[in-house]
DNA sequence: ATATAGTTTCAATAATTATTGAAAATTCAA
DNA sequence: TTGAATTTTCAATAATTATTGAAACTATAT
């Protein structure tokens, strides 16, 4: 396979990988192309590779800035903006376990604190299995909320290795 | 707050969430549903409870069934079938694991694999970013899979237990 | 100051995805 | 069998989400 059609695959599964996930394929075909790139591309760049709008890549590539996965490169002398992504797949997980701990789990978990002091009889069925059934997410997801912390903090060959023995 | 009350938002909460993931309202919402309801539902209950039409919640249901988070249950003597969730959270967060992985994390493997035998001299920048950063992604992806198979696998207490000495 | 290159915004539109509801198919009891 | 109850399918429609492109805005060079 030549490379022009393999970055094209690598492109379009990014992009289809990151809509199962609640990525907008845009958005995950940008930082798929900005992770496959040598040197930091222009929106023009990107405009042209994956033929889209002006907009869209521009809306696109600042929420990938909002994200942490894509910064803007000066480079000297040039009036355009540069945009790089994180090449570091570890760092870049790590990114992406902590906005989406942030913006999902740490809310859900609040909610769910909320929810547990339902008024009510907890001898009658219902209300029982509503406490029981939020009791019992709100254990789980602590659980994990403490445990991607501490992997937001862990390198990877630290990750590997513990892994590796837990695991084996 | 009052029962009622605190199941709307817990269903409603659990279907943005789910919006968030990938998986479809209804579906996370059926799914909601289910894991409050102390008994087994019918598709009635369903579309009384969470106002959604006979043949969405037909297809959410069976979806569900699919994924391996529902059951038909059938009750003596009745002519309607009943639906019910799995109660035990670990084993939800499991089985979507085992899911996922196996719709989306196996396949993108895969490609990764066929990905990385483009054809070109490594001494070209282009070629070898494009290696690289398939490589590090497959090599990542890799230890996922199997540290998730072991997960599922796993108990949880002895999940919970190792995590907290591993990551006291 | 003005012109030009470059960036951002956002209303309009397109594309995608979810939902409805009625018809078809299936199941089961009499 | 027949027919009533129930489930399933799927074309039509609605709702949501993504994308465009042109205008507004900003920054920079002359």
């Amino acid at each position: 396979m030549k490379l022009i059609e393999a970055r094209q695959q690598f492109i379009s599964s990014w992009g289809a990988f990151g809509t199962h996930w609640g990525i907008n394929r845009t958005m995950a075909q940008i930082h798929a192309l900005l992770l496959i790139s040598a040197d930091p591309l222009t929106q023009d760049d990107m405009m042209e590779q994956l033929n889209i709008s002006r907009g869209n890549t521009n809306m696109n590539i600042r929420e990938l800035i909002n994200w942490g996965l894509v910064e803007r490169v000066l480079l000297p002398g040039e009036r355009k903006e540069y945009f790089t992504a994180e090449k570091d797949i570890w760092k870049v997980v790590k990114q992406i376990i902590k906005e989406r701990k942030k913006r999902e789990l740490e809310p859900m978990l609040q909610l769910l604190d909320k929810l547990e002091e339902v008024e009510g009889d907890k001898r009658d069925k219902q209300v029982k299995t509503f406490v029981d059934t939020v009791r019992s997410i709100k254990k789980l997801g602590r659980h994990a909320d403490k445990t991607l912390d501490k992997m937001i903090r862990a390198e990877e060959s630290w990750f590997i290795g513990t892994m590796i023995k837990l695991f084996k």
